[in-house]
DNA sequence: CTGTTAGCGCTTTCAG
DNA sequence: CTGAAAGCGCTAACAG
């Protein structure tokens, strides 16, 4: 049915080993051969077999990345800086391919998927996004990713915190820090009152960022009330929206909200003006992760900015070893705060 | 090195073929012997070797997903739906896998994948997002796609017209009709001087939009002006801002401005806002696709809705041959005006 | 229901 | 520099 290395070999009066040294150029040709071989392959319309030749040589092309949710920019990004890394360059060449997982944040989705890598014999796996805390997850996740890089896959993490050594390259964002620069800004403005919108539960990134706001509320002694002014949710406008009124409820004296992230903060703009509070004077909002929309939210989000594309870019580098690591094998990427218009002194 | 279906079969004390027969569930096994071999299995924490079966089998278990740009929602969306379809279900049974191919728009791009998706085995592949118009591209582009179909790879078209016949599987979206019920609200709420912010050239949403806006105009006898009133750019904010600008410039009376897709439309909005103009009592804006931050632009944005969701996940069916196709093979999704707030009477 | 036997298409020593 | 031959790990008839 399908034409084989052993056409293309009968075609060019050569074997089919000499073909394949051809197509792979990791050996010496004869360049009369070489052109003659590739005519033929050409005449044929050849297209290599991927798994036969994955089975032969015991590797693949293939390199996973783990998102939470596809449709979320945020991931988007990062799968695309990823992609840019290893896919075909503008000349065509050097072609691995990204298997992208959606795990919508399951843990048992992402133990599901690595094994499907696995199974694929993955050249690699960069894991996208913040980490379920969960301690039986942690330890099914790491004996996974050991039994990947036994099999080996090269691991990168990215975005999120490192696991204990000998643990995995990552790749990892300052979030801490960040969340508290973004607090120590509203302070600075003269805010005292500030709810907080944390993001899911148990999980690495949301833990981060609340620290990161405590560390500058403790600091100027505010510590009391930020656990009553503090609301889980998910990381969606939905939760932004309803945990927005809840905090109004809960303290209705409020001057500022800080959310999850962006979109989560969407939602509490869309809450306040819908109680026809105005923003940034009846009450500042911040948002997280600066994603393109942040800028064109009415007013303008202050919001801290992850370099989502050049931390996903060098994950990308690293999982094809074309990167060499730090010692330690972790790199952070500071986070940066863009005060913009959603943030003013408080005016109540 | 790796552990082998042989060593399963050995410590199970059954033939390799039993084991897999097991691993594939698609032949009767003794239930005895099959917990055994789980057992095996488990115990020697086996994966198959996914490019060996593939070999074998001579099929994969991999789905390619084309898109222009990951990190964008549209397409971002889209991708999901794919895998959500086609992924691991619930019960972690039934996984293919989605290989996200970024194509950035290059045709040149669209078809190097195609062949390292055909490279793969793919199973099937999905091209989502408008195509390139270009005649030598259409013609390199059915030569691929029907090479794939040959090697038994099932092609469905999303988001992007019907190849004459006889084609592959495509559901498509009702562009043109949008376009024009866009253009008709705007005509029923009294405007007569519309600017256009097409798309990139040569690409068939582009062209199936302004099309449907033209007969809009056409019909209500406005047909003269709406050359001049028509600007050309690309799918993004800058071409948003640059673009309204330059309509203000050929035309300052303006009383409407409809944007490519809703990311052009925020651009739109930062430049009316930078000019001072508000929107809608001096210019109102649309844009197109409601994608999620549509409706939290200020003034939430009139736009067209286009099940994206819905389409992609009907395509990952069609690409698994869950669902039949109608006769014909291909599905038109109708789009919805979403009317909101960008958009009011003219009052200048 | 289970085992035996050939390959699937390619890579890679090992000779020449 | 090129060819011959031996698998890679799995599946799919074909017999039992």
């Amino acid at each position: 049915m399908s034409v084989t290395l052993a056409d293309v070999a009968a075609r060019a009066g050569v074997s089919a080993a000499t073909v394949s040294r051809v197509l792979n150029g990791n050996y010496p040709v004869a360049g009369s051969t070489r052109s003659r071989v590739l005519r033929a392959v050409d005449e044929l319309e050849y297209v290599v077999n991927g798994p036969a030749s994955a089975l032969a040589a015991a590797s693949s092309d293939l390199v996973g990345v783990l998102v939470n949710d596809i449709a979320d920019p945020f991931f988007g990004i990062m799968a695309s800086a990823v992609q840019s890394e290893i896919g075909p360059g503008p000349d065509g060449a050097g072609h691995k391919m990204a298997i992208v997982c959606n795990t919508g944040g399951l843990p048992e989705r992402e133990l599901t998927y690595l094994t499907l890598l696995q199974r694929q014999r993955a050249a690699g796996v960069v894991l996208t996004g913040g980490a379920v805390e969960d301690p039986g997850h942690a330890e099914a996740l790491g004996a996974r990713l050991r039994r990947l890089e036994a099999a080996g896959a090269q691991v990168v993490l990215c975005g999120r915190p490192p696991l204990p050594e000998p643990g995995p390259l990552t790749v990892t964002f300052d979030n801490r820090g960040g969340a508290r620069r973004l607090t120590e800004h509203l302070l600075s403005l003269g805010h005292r009152r500030l709810g907080y919108l944390a993001g899911p539960a148990g999980r690495t990134t949301t833990r981060h960022r609340l620290e990161g706001h405590r560390e500058a509320l403790s600091a100027a002694g505010l510590a009391g009330d930020a656990e009553r002014l503090t609301v889980q949710g998910a990381y969606d406008r939905a939760a932004g929206y309803d945990g927005a009124l809840e905090l109004l409820r809960r303290d209705p004296g409020l001057t500022a909200i800080l959310a999850a992230n962006d979109t989560v903060a969407l939602g509490v703009c869309a809450a306040l003006r819908d109680r026809g509070l105005r923003i940034p004077e009846d009450v500042s909002v911040t948002g997280f992760d600066d994603l393109p929309f942040a800028v064109d939210a009415t007013p303008a989000l202050t919001t801290v900015r992850l370099p989502l594309h050049d931390a996903a870019a060098r994950a990308g580098r690293l999982v094809l070893g074309r990167e060499t690591p730090p010692p330690g094998g972790v790199t952070t990427f500071p986070t940066e705060l863009m005060a913009r218009q959603s943030t003013a002194a408080p005016g109540r």
